[in-house]
DNA sequence: GTCTATACTTGGATAGAC
DNA sequence: GTCTATCCAAGTATAGAC
C-alpha cells in the first residue's frame, strides 16, 4: 500500500487503510502462491506485488507462514461459500456432477486449488505448518460428505462406500488433478473426466430406477441443504 | 561420502568411490525431499545428510535440481519395476485393484510419491523444473493406462471411460490421497478406500459374467507386460 | 501505520589446496 | 574426487525515523 497521501486525522480512516494493507497482502499472498508456489512466497515477493513494504508482512501477520495460512483462509472461505450456493438447489447424483464440473473448471482456470496445495507441500518444511494446513482442509472434506449425503442417500451408492470415505477420495481427486493440468498446462484431460463422470452418474440413477438413463434430472430442490459451518 | 581412506592407485577404484558418492547423494536427495519437502532440500542439507561436503552437489550434477531430478528419476525407475512386477501376473478388475492396494501401502509407508509430490510442489517456483517433472511423470500414466487395459478390456468399463483418461484419475487418485494422508498422518481412511474398491471391482466383474462375484481370480498370465520404457 | 536501514542467517555456486 | 574457504544473493526479522 503505498503512503496515505494526505495525514488523516480520523482513527477510523487510519484503521481502514490498515484493513486496506492486510487485505492487499492477503490478495498478494495467493497470487504469488499461485505464481510462484510455496518455495517463492517470501516476504519481499508477497509485498512487492501488494505495492507495500515487506516490514509490514511482519507488522501484521508476525511471519511469512502466518499470513500464507491467512490467505488460505481467505480462500477457504470464498470457495466454501460458492460451493454451497451451487450445490444448494442438487439432489440428485448427476446433478451433483453437473455442479462439481463447473466448479472444478472455475478453480483448475483461477488456481484456486493450487493454494492448498502449495501450502500443503510446504507443511513438509516447516515446523508446525501440517496441523494448522489439516485444520483447514477439514470443511473441504466435510463440504464433499455432506454433499455426497445429500444426492445419494437413497441410492445404491451409499451401500457399496461410506460417504465420508467417498469425500476423502473426491478431495484427493480433486487436488491431484489440479496438480497434473497444473503441471503440464493441459486441462482438457481433467475435464474430460467429468463428462466421463456424469454418464457414470446417469448409469446410476438408472439402477436405482428413480430416473431414465439418459434424461438429464432437473427436479426442484425439495430438501434444503444444512447451513454452512462458520 | 568420507575420505577414501588410504589413497586408491587404481583408476576404476576412483571411479567407483565417485558413484558411491553420486548414488550416496541421490539416496541423500530422496530422503530429504521425503522428510523436509521441497523447500527443504538444500545442497548443505542434502549433502550433510549423505556425509559428504556440500560442493560434492554441483561438481557431481551442476545444481541443486539437477540432483532432485536425478533422485525422481532413481525413485521413478525403482517403482515402476517393481509395479511391473506385481501387476505382470493380473487379468481381472479385483486382481488389479489388489495389487494397487499393496503397493500403495507401500509407496504410503516409505513416502515414495512424497518425492513426486514434492518436485510438482516446487516446478512452481523453479523456472524449467515444470516440464522436467511432466516428463518424469509420463510413464507413470503410461503404466496405469497398460495396466487398465491389461485386466479390463473385456469390461463392460471401456466403453464408459477410456483407459488414457482413466489412468489420469488412477494418478492423480493416487497423488492426492497421498498428500492428505501425509498431511494429518491417518493413512486407515485411504486404505479403506481401497476395500470399498475391490467390493465396487467384484460387482463390475459380476455384471461382467465371466467371474463369479467372490471368488478372487487367480490365472496364470498368458498375456505378457510389454517392455518399460527406458 | 508505513517506510528506510540494517543485523543476521541461510543457500547457491565457485576457486583452489590436497 | 573431495575438502576448505569464500563470494554473493536472497530471506527473516527488528529498530527507529516519519
Amino acid at each position: 500500500m503505498a503512503k496515505s497521501g494526505a495525514k488523516s486525522q480520523l482513527r477510523s480512516r487510519e484503521a481502514e487503510g490498515a484493513n486496506d494493507t492486510r487485505l492487499a497482502l492477503i490478495g498478494a499472498a495467493i497470487e504469488t502462491l499461485k505464481a510462484d508456489g510455496f518455495a517463492g512466497a517470501s516476504a519481499r515477493a508477497i509485498a512487492g506485488r501488494a505495492g507495500c513494504n515487506q516490514g509490514l508482512v511482519f507488522y501484521h501477520f508476525g511471519s511469512v507462514v502466518n499470513l500464507l495460512l491467512a490467505a488460505l483462509d481467505a480462500v477457504s472461505a470464498a470457495r466454501l461459500e460458492h460451493y454451497g450456493a451451487s450445490v444448494s438447489r442438487v439432489d440428485s447424483i448427476s446433478g451433483l456432477v453437473d455442479a462439481a464440473a463447473a466448479i472444478f473448471q472455475e478453480d483448475l482456470n483461477a488456481g484456486h486449488i493450487t493454494v492448498l496445495v502449495e501450502l500443503i507441500g510446504g507443511a513438509s518444511s516447516t515446523l508446525g505448518l501440517g496441523p494448522e494446513v489439516a485444520k483447514r482442509i477439514a470443511p473441504w472434506t466435510q463440504f464433499a460428505q455432506r454433499s455426497v449425503d445429500a444426492s445419494i442417500a437413497d441410492s445404491p451408492f451409499d451401500a457399496v462406500i461410506p460417504s465420508g470415505d467417498l469425500a476423502l477420495a473426491i478431495v484427493a481427486l480433486y487436488m491431484g488433478l489440479e496438480m497434473l493440468s497444473h503441471l503440464d498446462g493441459d486441462r482438457a484431460p481433467a475435464l474430460a473426466l467429468f463428462a466421463h463422470a456424469k454418464r457414470l452418474a446417469a448409469l446410476f440413477e438408472g439402477f436405482g430406477g428413480s430416473t431414465p438413463l439418459t434424461a438429464k434430472p432437473q427436479t426442484p430442490p425439495d430438501v434444503p441443504m444444512p447451513e454452512e459451518a462458520p
